[in-house]
DNA sequence: TGGAAATGTTTCGTGTAGAAACTTTTCCCC
DNA sequence: GGGGAAAAGTTTCTACACGAAACATTTCCA
């Protein structure tokens, strides 16, 4: 936990760009425009929390928004060139590093962490009443297509939607 | 780390304390009375932010400031019963809820746990050019007084010291 | 057509975070 | 002994994240 809060802070530091905002961008990098609503629901965060995001994605020009015209309560949100720049030079969440760690590693212990994830995935949703999204990502490595896919055992999305 | 962050805000909204200031009692409660500047080496947290910490920790009268009578400028922060007593009250940092997880598991599975958390504490350390504590607190399961003590692979406690 | 619902935004308050300036106190060297 | 240097804590400042509540605009629908 403190290894991804160090990160979090040494990413604003160096790269001038928060884990929110990260996140933010590589949602919409990966899901195309999006409304400002379905983009808070995304990232599990409300929707005045995710205005304040956007506005200082947009101060730095690295996303626009757009007033359908068709319906004109919404705004499409859009990740400009310099965002997708932006998003390749910064590393991604710590996903990058733990991605190629992982992909270095025998398949057999890439089985096992997954496992032990999942594991305490589970006990930290043990006790809860209320599900939570937790882990929704797909697969830990997708972007790294040497790797065979040796069928990770999914952390199980769930999806439970609020 | 979604899990550990939707937690955190639960634990903000639920118990009225923040996972900075569960930090801050916890240590007090390991480490004894610190002075400002120790505690904040301890947390990792710049000395200005702790300051503003422990004066909400001191608002709530979980803590008190004492300043040594040896050298005035030196102020010795102590937990105060009230601030034991929150600690008891609030789940200590999921590590609770992990600890009785884990020690519900069979002993190979908790093995295989640490395993690929080491690996992982590993990998995030990997690029690193300037050590970051990661992982400092002693075993996952200290105490359980009921479980042997199966001689987890103890993450090597990196005390890099600053 | 009028009210309900949807959508995005603003406002407000709280908390974390660190840099820089400042106060008080102690230490040490000349 | 006096005059800085150093140490310790605090204050001030700025930025950001976060959510609740109020708000404006627009659309939908009965």
């Amino acid at each position: 936990m403190r290894a991804v809060d160090i990160h979090s802070r040494k990413l604003a530091s160096e790269f001038k760009i928060t884990s929110p905002q990260l996140l933010c961008l590589q949602t919409l990098h990966d899901d195309g425009p999006l409304t400002t609503s379905a983009l808070a629901k995304l990232i599990h965060l409300s929707n005045s929390t995710t205005v304040g995001i956007l506005d200082r994605l947009e101060m730095k020009e690295w996303v626009i928004r757009e007033r359908s015209q068709r319906d004109r309560r919404i705004v499409l949100v859009h990740i400009t060139p310099e965002g997708e720049q932006a998003l390749k030079d910064a590393p991604s969440l710590l996903q990058e590093r733990l991605a190629t760690g992982l992909a270095a590693l025998p398949e057999k212990e890439q089985l096992a962490i997954a496992q032990a994830l999942e594991r305490i995935v589970e006990m930290l949703e043990m006790t809860r009443t209320e599900a939570a999204p937790l882990l929704e990502s797909g697969p830990i490595i997708e972007t790294q297509p040497e790797l065979p896919d040796p069928g990770l055992p999914q952390v199980a999305a769930r999806n439970t939607e609020d």
